[in-house]
DNA sequence: ACTGATTACGTCGCACGTAACAATA
DNA sequence: TATTGTTACGTGCGACGTAATCAGT
């Protein structure tokens, strides 16, 4: 998750330096939660050839499929929270079933 | 993610025994991952009190709202394989655009 | 006492930052 | 040579399994 906000990041900057700037990071971590990311997709997202930070065609296909599964997994956040506070499970008190 | 798989199974099975078997792993690693999930979600999603393993709202919540997430995470790795298949980046070839 | 969940502990892999390196303009 | 991305390396946290402990029936 936080892999393809760091994605994200590149994607739309099209620059790992300031992507990672925006990201509070390092631009080493980024590149290789980058490269994890392409291992563990199995699909190359940049073409770093030509001094140049392209999407690939699998890249694409993240950059727009990407923002929904974040958004929807925010969205989740945000309902569960609501859920705890509206019902804090209650601290454990043994005695309450039975006075 | 991964955590909302675990925490699925245990929801299902209300038992972390057979949760952690289905998951191909032992007890203690999915309890330890429940707990982190539970933090980290700032929300409490199991009731162990009474030898029962009941869900609490904030799990209710989540037992409803998690299948959606892992079938659009999902979609999306499919896609990107798909992308990746139909256009392999092409290896390094620094001749290509010479000759 | 037995079943089931948690805590304790050692190990491994991932993520980060700093520093050294490679490549492109 | 300056800028940009990657590899190298040491450190810390998360996840796992095995073993020991606690709780409920």
């Amino acid at each position: 998750m936080r892999h393809l906000e760091c994605f994200l990041a590149v994607g739309e900057e099209r620059h790992f330096g300031r992507a990672a700037e925006r990201l509070g990071m390092e631009q080493p971590p980024l590149s290789q939660r980058i490269r994890r990311l392409e291992k563990e997709l199995g699909a190359e997202l940049f073409d770093r050839s030509g001094g140049q930070v392209a999407l690939t065609a699998a890249g694409s296909v993240l950059m727009r499929e990407a923002p929904a599964l974040l958004r929807q997994h925010q969205r989740l956040r945000t309902l569960v929270k609501r859920a705890a506070e509206a019902d804090p499970a209650e601290p454990p008190r043994p005695w309450s079933s039975i006075y």
